[in-house]
DNA sequence: CACGATCCGTACGGTAGCGTACCGACGCTA
DNA sequence: TAGCGTCGGTACGCTACCGTACGGATCGTG
């Protein structure tokens, strides 16, 4: 974070993988990467397709999705600027499994996917963050399995929004209910409901595709407990995973 | 699949990821390795407790539970021969993130953690099969995700039931409606109604804690399209991983 | 053979969320 | 400023599933 973004495009220690580097790592990686902006909905990976890329998120957020027979889809991942995509890259794979694309506008750190492997193959210290990544995102895959079970659309909703709040770092977030339905797996006019619900608690206000946090300690109360286990997970993975240690 | 089996006790090759090793390498592991038999709700691993073994389950099958603060829990992901437990031993991780512990009762074959990182350091065929083994994982719990938002209890019921018919190679499962309301995360009552749909329809037949497949492929179209996409992604997954490919 | 424990069938009211649909409000563009 | 496309409010009947509860069947054990 020394440098000063040039002109709207953020620098790629904006990710927190990348920014956890040894400087000379970073310098030298760098030199490698684009910072690339992404619209919405723009892909990043289509499934049974090679990967070309990994994207580490700066102030983007992705999303990856699993694909039903019938086309429908539904987020399974959540991937901000404490991950990147796709994991398989770092799982001795050269195919995307899922599929993942931009779900808030922003930009990524892009690194070829050759590079990746490459210091992968070489460098423990990049090693070790990287693993550490694929953990915390199969943690919070997991964990998304027994929310999507257990919790209301209220809860997953408020959850939904602090988590991407995080990632962000604003409290307005561009996203229509329609998008948020395709997120949370559910009827857009159940995301109205239940934004209606949030909104008379006066936890966010919202209008015509923006949603804004007003409250925030409200908001937490009526999220899943599952907010604070994701956040503390990051957390702790980045806490633990300095400098290549072990945990 | 050389070796017999010794009274009972199989041998370690019948897990998969150990049977696609180059013979040196499986002959150099057994040697540290035990098989162990385990019983019914044996733990394997606790959460936020360290490692101390790596369990390649041969004719056992182990669930990874999520624990919400208020005790209850939910499967978010079973293992059988196809993988092992806990991953975040291949993720720079000597700490289990997850609760795991023993299905459906038989044995593993059990590696010391230091034998199975040391390995995954210097041997790069059991460093692709291992890492494979986190993807398909990683895989099927995004799957789980989806299936858990989308599919009725039934669907689940019956792909379960395929799944652990696939990983113990036996068309009858000792389970009772209880501990399958646990893994389904529902009610033992909503498993009962869901059991007696499908024995009615002729694809199962049960009795006090054992359930008998009758006509598999009715089963297989009354369960979601999830059991074939797991079915198929373990498959592929050792299709590719023969011998240390990346794919 | 009797007993107790486990396991399963079934039922009740209640609720979250679905699929669908219609309409009004907003905001961009010409 | 008019028009149109997008976005959100709301409503209907309906289904899956919940929490709870009670009683009967089965099985192992003394």
């Amino acid at each position: 974070m020394t440098r000063p973004p040039a002109a709207g495009a953020p620098d790629p220690s904006g990710n927190r993988i990348l920014a956890a580097l040894l400087e000379a790592t970073r310098t030298r990686l760098e030199a490698g990467i684009d910072v690339v902006p992404l619209h919405r909905q723009q892909f990043t990976n289509r499934y049974d397709t090679p990967m070309l890329t990994v994207d580490f998120p700066i102030d983007a957020v992705l999303s990856v999705v699993a694909t039903l027979a019938n086309g429908s889809t539904c987020e399974v991942a959540t991937v901000g600027r404490e991950g990147f995509v796709e994991i398989d890259a770092a799982l001795a794979s050269r195919i995307a499994h899922r599929t993942s694309f931009c779900q808030i506008p922003g930009h990524v750190a892009r690194m070829p996917i050759d590079t990746f492997q490459a210091e992968l193959d070489t460098n423990r210290e990049f090693k070790t963050l990287v693993l550490h990544a694929v953990r915390t995102r199969t943690f919070m895959t997991e964990q998304l399995a027994m929310c999507n079970l257990k919790h209301t659309i209220v809860e997953r909703f408020a959850r939904w929004l602090l988590m991407t709040r995080d990632r962000v770092q604003r409290v307005e977030v561009n996203v229509t209910h329609e998008f948020l339905a395709m997120m949370l797996g559910s009827r857009r006019a159940g995301i109205s409901q239940a934004a209606a619900t949030l909104q008379e608690a006066g936890c966010i206000a919202y209008r015509r595709g923006i949603v804004k946090i007003l409250d925030d300690a409200a908001l937490i109360a009526r999220a899943c407990e599952c907010y604070a286990t994701e956040r503390d997970a990051i957390e702790m993975s980045f806490q633990n995973a300095g400098r290549g240690k072990h945990c």
